[in-house]
DNA sequence: CTGAAAGCGCTTACAG
DNA sequence: CTGAAAGCGCTTACAG
């Protein structure tokens, strides 16, 4: 026996509540409707309707919650729970239309820095759902160029580490294209650019008081490459403790260095070489400051016993040599995780009133080397 | 004089063809169609209508370009080129519907082999329009633990860098969560997983060789850490080199190693104590080699005059100290690309023929120090 | 405070 | 070989 066919007020009523507990008026009931699910977890949707809630309401509540009532975001949080919900990135940025792609712009690819760095800008990135880019920047590339490179990836804005960050050409290139960039422990802050730093005078002043402290009147100095800014102000410091403490600068304590290790060697010779060698040798980076342990350990000169030394920068290499070094430890990661916030900030046009100079502290790490 | 209305037909000849002239049945013709544009750039369908073809035909043309007319296709990469097109990654990973999150697990982040490691990776990931994220392990962390967390962040595959590629506790988690792994480096390729290496017995073999064809027949070795499975086949190459050369292995000069600078002072100490001192030391990695010159270098030993000194793995290390280091290089870097991309493949399904273990070539940097 | 609708830019079925 | 339509999961305007 045939069966009857509904009628069409019954057929309505069938249809409507079935597609509703589908999920948003899917129809799967049948082959002819076409189906494409990428994902493989619950959607917004699935939140929405275990909360009980509109989608809209969902992602209200999911980001941010402003304007949601608490209770109503609480029933979705727990459901975002329940579900194990985790945003579509892809979705969220194509839906909020505002892509933000940064570009981390390196030349000097010191290894260590370079990774403790991108762990920083990674999980910043991966929070603020941006986009990061690793560019490497062939030396004495043409800034043009390379600004022209930026636009083709349609880049939003640059991350600086040392030493693009002090590279005028660049920078010079950077405004005008209107990139909003931001500078990693540059010695100069600019008004219009971000600059995340530490204070390398302060940490300068910090490590030769200490020496000081130690009874040490005769502290070595090797300068940083000046090229980059923060030289400037480590010398900076090293000198005005100096001064504080009473003691006259003896340019012949003072050796210029380029940040590599040759060129700790070259300084540090000279300055054990001298009739008065100095008890003590603050370079201005770890590089250095190991090429000067390993002169010392030539010349037969206990470290820190007949001499102590220093560095800066906190680098694997400090922990890797023996004695480890005492050092300036700069907080590397937490330093580009903030640029790259202050950066994304910029491209979606968050308003601010934070300043576009920011200090972290440093801290002086006490090792066996001095 | 009030116009007439248009006739139904004649109005539908009006709407329909400047709907498509302003591209995709967009109304920009007035202001009550609401809008949202995202995207800076020139969209797909911008550059379908420059070539004068549907979107799809476009997509087709722009990845790879199969079942397109050699003819279509070109006319469509010089709309692209033209309108200077870069995908919106977003949208095509979006209905692509294929996302693939892949993770970077790493425990020991010996910082230069990250970086190195990272740029590979992040390159391919951005070329596949796959997602690389960071999770670093915790020292002893519950792989199972480990595991969920990854689930829960929707990871689709993982790449395990040494030396975790090593670590079986690990590797069994993976395997019963059915995530597709890579491993980096191993010593010790397995069915099932996905291992890209270099070959690490050849690699030892042609250093040790080397050094003997240079004359010298007390060649020292330290071993690696036994948790690394490529500490096994560094010793079996120098081995064989020895035996090859009809020297016979003498016990004494071999000293156990953990892959740090420490334990490369304390076996350099060892070696060089000897009543028959090695002219020469293969240490199997860097780290160790840089202790070993540091160690010939305090006792007066010319390197590598009086003796010769040679590491593994050509890290920043190798370049930073002086004499630099003889030692061999992996091409890291090109390694987690491929790696990247074998996930990539077989998270989307992708059909391979290619072998699960890929050897590429390593290089023998001949430097000062041996 | 909440929701229905449209849209982000691209690709996947499905047809010709 | 080519195309019209639907859909990916989410958010933005716009209304209540």
């Amino acid at each position: 026996m045939a069966r009857k066919p509904p009628s069409p007020r019954l057929f309505r009523f069938a249809l409507v509540p079935m597609a509703l507990a589908m999920g948003e008026g899917r129809d799967d009931r049948n082959g002819t409707v076409r189906r494409r699910r990428g994902q493989k977890g619950p959607t917004l949707a699935d939140v929405a309707r275990e909360a009980g809630v509109s989608a809209m309401t969902a992602s209200r509540a999911v980001n941010g919650g402003e304007g949601v009532l608490p209770e109503t975001r609480e029933r979705v949080l727990a459901a975002v729970a329940a579900l194990g919900y985790v945003p579509n990135l892809a979705a969220r940025s194509l839906a909020g239309g505002k892509p933000c792609r940064i570009a981390l712009l390196h030349s000097n690819p010191s290894a260590a820095y370079l990774s403790e760095f991108l762990m920083g800008s990674m999980a910043e990135a991966d929070a603020s759902d941006a986009q990061l880019v690793v560019e490497h920047c062939r030396e004495g590339e043409d800034p043009a160029a390379l600004v022209a490179r930026l636009a083709q990836h349609r880049i939003d804005a640059v991350l600086l580490p040392p030493p693009l960050c002090d590279d005028s050409a660049l920078l010079a290139a950077i405004a005008a294209a209107a990139l909003p960039a931001a500078r990693i422990a540059t010695g100069q802050p600019l008004a219009g650019t971000i600059a995340i730093t530490i204070d390398d005078e302060a940490a300068a002043h910090a490590m030769t008081a200490r020496l000081i402290a130690q009874g040490h009147r005769r502290v070595g100095f090797i300068a940083g490459n000046p090229n980059q800014t923060a030289s400037t102000l480590r010398r900076a410091g090293y000198e005005r403790a100096l001064a504080e403490a009473g003691i006259a600068p003896d340019p012949a304590l003072v050796r210029q260095g380029d940040f590599t290790y040759r060129s700790g060697l070259v300084a540090a010779e000279g300055l054990l070489a001298e009739s008065q060698p100095p008890s003590a040798i603050f370079a201005s980076n770890d590089d250095m400051a190991a090429a000067a342990v390993a002169v010392a350990h030539r010349l037969g000169l206990a470290v820190p016993g007949k001499v102590a030394i220093c560095g800066f920068d906190d680098t694997a290499l400090a922990t890797t040599i023996w004695p480890e070094l005492t050092t300036i430890r700069q907080p590397v990661a937490d330093m580009a995780r903030i640029a790259t916030a202050r950066l994304v900030g910029k491209v979606r046009g968050r308003r601010s009133e934070e300043p576009d100079h920011v200090r972290l502290p440093f801290t002086l790490v006490s090792r066996g080397s001095g």
